[in-house]
DNA sequence: TTGTAGGCGTTATCAT
DNA sequence: ATGATAACGCCTACAA
């Protein structure tokens, strides 16, 4: 609290160098256990921790990971219009962090306004994370000749940047085909979420992707777009269900799903019996709604966890060609596509 | 990427000082508008950005401010087993930091063993928001004599430190009460979450306040106790109603009433016919859940945000007496509590 | 096992 | 409006 102390007050008390006191904080080898006692206890008695700042400038690495991610709904009054995965991938990404001593740096960031910040935000980081549409692709580049970036969960392939994302594409077209095989129909129309969304296009092309296996005729869009929040869902529903009644509701993402559920309660149509439903993401509260929802899983989680591994193997080997990963997307049955028996999964 | 350049390249290249490039970069005031457009420029085409480490070192500043939240969950190998309410905490702080310029950094610790976590993150920002239960009482202490710390939901006072909660005791009494009052219960048992969480310590002293107020036995402790999980809120409503089944039971925490939701299903009891239910939080599923699960809001966001901003007060007032907030909460009528028009709300 | 000293990239003070 | 230069607190060869 006091005017903080430095390594120089800390040796001069403990007896010893500064260089000692280092080594010691630094839990690494050359010094005996009692001057590692002795230095830590006057730390301790002092309050003093090593200054990061002070660190960082020293061994040219900070120990801190950036991740952006994109800030919606901030600017209206609305809460929680941000896709609920995206908590999950924070939580990865701090885990795949600590993990290995670091720490992650958060900062939500919109395309239009974010630039001064996710700058800022690359001059305290050994190396970002950037989660789709939180920077324009033209930022991402800029950032990327600053600092060692990672793009999250965009398409959008990047010249030699590395990538970490969910296989939407497979993902959408595994549960449209289950609603076509397994379910007979073929009457389905796609939800997509926002136009510039690499995830919304994806899950759209894998539910072409099924239309056009069945031999089925394929749109050129979404037949509505929901904004990937709940309220879009039910108003993008609402809208669709005035012109026509498709058998089969495929939606982007789960906010939107539930959204389109409770436009189908107001129109008094049954899911699954008069319209079934599918999500996508797997977010709690698919297990919450009545029909549970049939979705897609997205592992979230790990998303974030590879994308700083990914990122930390960045660091330790800069030059290297790009890194790809693809992580898996698995439907997850439950009871809104008319499914019997719940909770099985498979994977795509 | 190429080995990053520094400031004496930028000031080289636009024929100033290192001085003038320090003082465009950081806004301030002093050059002229051409030099600033030059500097700009070279430093954009450089790819260049002030380096944090470097910069906190000469300002005693790095714009960084740091979040502590309990880990709970990851010893296990389940999924979402922390508080929902943890993740709007970390926007709400995210959002107040940047609004400032700072940016936030996260780290989620056990109070076991996240000790040389939380002091290694100490060293890195200005000052430190702590949850409860991230890290031990001491250790709050020590940390607090490294850096300023404001302590955020955790009602053990630690003295002279700044705090930042919600009005939890009030927020069960009156949702208690609402029971009492209006729906004429007299058989009411609380449903817990961890002993040790203050919280739920909290929580349950407004709902002995509330019987003690009706006049009815108030019991030492709560009737179960759920480990604020779905899961445990499920095996501890299961565990009561082996017991007896009360006609009221009153949650710790929304994640506890979902559970205790599904295990009254199981039990072939009515939800509110046969026993009423109510949570506290007011998490997103809350409204998916059947019946709407009547709850009491707490101010999340809002939480974190206000946490940040007494920090950041704090840091241009080092002295000066603690700041304590208390946020209101307000109960949320939906169907669970055996009423019939929802949605509104009661202040506490 | 321990000490010495140079350097890390900025900011800030004092000049000009 | 702009420069020169001394900190800032630590790490890390290099020595001893």
């Amino acid at each position: 609290m006091a005017d903080r102390s430095t390594i120089y007050e800390v040796a001069r008390r403990s007896g010893v160098s500064t260089a000692t006191v280092s080594r010691v904080m630094a839990d690494g080898k050359g010094f005996s256990p009692a001057t590692r006692e002795r230095v830590r206890a006057i730390a301790a008695e002092l309050g003093w921790v090593p200054s990061g700042p002070a660190r960082g400038l020293a061994s040219r690495r900070s120990g801190i990971v950036g991740l952006l991610f994109p800030d919606l709904g901030r600017s209206g009054e609305a809460e929680e219009e941000s896709p609920l995965y995206i908590d999950q991938v924070i939580r990865g990404a701090e885990r795949a962090a600590t993990a290995v001593g670091d720490a992650v740096l958060i900062a939500a960031t919109q395309c239009a306004s974010g630039r001064e910040l996710a700058f800022s935000v690359a001059g305290k980081v050994d190396g970002l994370v950037v989660m789709a549409r939180s920077v324009s692709d033209e930022d991402i580049d800029a950032l990327a000749r600053s600092v060692p970036v990672v793009v999250l969960a965009n398409n959008r392939v990047r010249s030699g940047l590395d990538f970490v994302g969910a296989d939407n594409r497979s993902g959408a077209r595994d549960v449209t085909g289950h609603l076509i095989t397994e379910h007979g129909i073929r009457d389905l129309a796609f939800l997509g979420g926002p136009s510039e969304s690499p995830d919304s296009q994806d899950r759209f092309a894998g539910f072409c992707d099924a239309l056009a296996l069945a031999g089925l005729p394929v749109p050129g869009a979404p037949a509505a777009d929901g904004a990937f929040t709940e309220a879009g869902g039910d108003q993008a529903a609402r809208a669709m269900l005035a012109e026509r009644v498709p058998r089969a509701i495929v939606c982007g993402n789960d906010e939107m799903a539930i959204g389109a559920l409770g436009a189908l309660r107001s129109a008094r149509l049954r899911v699954p019996a008069d319209v079934v439903v599918t999500g996508f993401d797997d977010i709690a509260a698919t297990r919450h709604v009545r029909p549970a929802l049939t979705t897609v899983h997205q592992p979230m989680r790990e998303l974030g966890e590879r994308a700083v591994q990914v990122l930390l193997g960045r660091l330790s080997e800069p030059a290297g060609p790009p890194f790809t990963v693809v992580l898996p997307t698995e439907v997850v049955i439950r009871g809104s596509c008319g499914c019997r028996a719940p909770g099985s999964r498979r994977q795509a």
